[in-house]
DNA sequence: CTAAATTAGTTTAGAACTAAACTATCTCGG
DNA sequence: CCGAGATAGTTTAGTTCTAAACTAATTTAG
């Protein structure tokens, strides 16, 4: 038993002459899809939530004054008729309010009830610690390191979309 | 006008103390959420396909004997159901062929048809030169160590994964 | 050799997400 | 003040994906 084992992901049987720029956007969608994988899972298995509702309440549980579906429907990066649904889901669950907004009749204002906040609180900590076990075998400088790279790809990207 | 845009992500008003861990996670989760919307936004609009199509028309071209639906699946990273209907969908269109494999009778061989081939090599350089014009502001020796650290984080990933 | 366990793939129910059309409200130029 | 356009959010139809239950074929242990 204890095979190695054969890792399978979209990298493999990939042409040694590939391009720079594709591997890594191949291993960066492999390490997304991998603790996505995690997280789900754990989310599901301890606190019964999915990843889009946990990152809705996080949104809010940042937000003291609550956001309307626009603020998190573009820091979630979703589109509006998603937060539309995943909001429904959560008032209908008693985790967040939606009240309407006085000074303008279109928008609503969204905010973590109190029953939201304490199953979110209860939440954080142990999510924190998934994330921290996944990335364990990074030392501090390489996280440091990949955060900044990360970061001038999240430039690269910002200034590519603008442009048209 | 061009005001200075405001960008808004799921990294927005994170607290300053926020674990390095988990802003590597949210940093990484947004640079792979840009890339998938322009390249879902492109092959949309100049190919009238989808990503999990083109991913999976993709892992076929690089494997000339075609593969399994277990075999695609562990290479897509997603579940055999999932590949179930992606095939239905590409055989449908006359991309790909499924055939019954002679050794194991629970098995089926997918293969890319000629038309798939042929619609494959079309995007092929197209989609290269949209990934490389969103990694455009990074140098090669950035590209170069981001993809380094992306392997760590793959392996730091793959050692927690494992050991259950 | 055969029953049990494993493996390959499909089906089902449902969550997540998009794009586009839609409603309602607000803003602004004339 | 009013109509055109912009903005906030919802709805609809459809794709992607998961998890779990399922069918069928293969392997393995006794």
């Amino acid at each position: 038993m204890n095979d190695a084992v054969t890792l399978h992901d979209r990298e493999s049987a990939l042409a040694s002459d590939t391009k720079l720029e594709l591997k890594v956007w191949l291993r960066l969608l492999t390490c997304t899809t991998l603790i996505e994988r995690e997280v789900r899972q754990s989310l599901r298995e301890r606190f019964d939530t999915t990843i889009a509702r946990f990152d809705l309440l996080s949104q809010l549980d940042r937000a003291p004054k609550g956001l309307t579906m626009g603020e998190l429907s573009s820091r979630l990066m979703v589109t509006n008729g998603n937060v539309t649904g995943l909001t429904d889901a959560l008032v209908r669950e008693g985790l967040v309010s939606r009240a309407p907004e006085p000074d303008d009749r279109r928008s609503l204002r969204i905010r973590l009830t109190s029953t939201g906040k304490q199953f979110f609180d209860a939440m954080t900590p142990v999510h924190e610690r998934w994330i921290d076990r996944l990335m364990a075998g990074l030392t501090r400088a390489e996280m440091a390191h990949l955060l900044e790279l990360l970061g001038r790809l999240k430039q690269s990207l910002a200034a590519a979309g603008a442009q048209k």
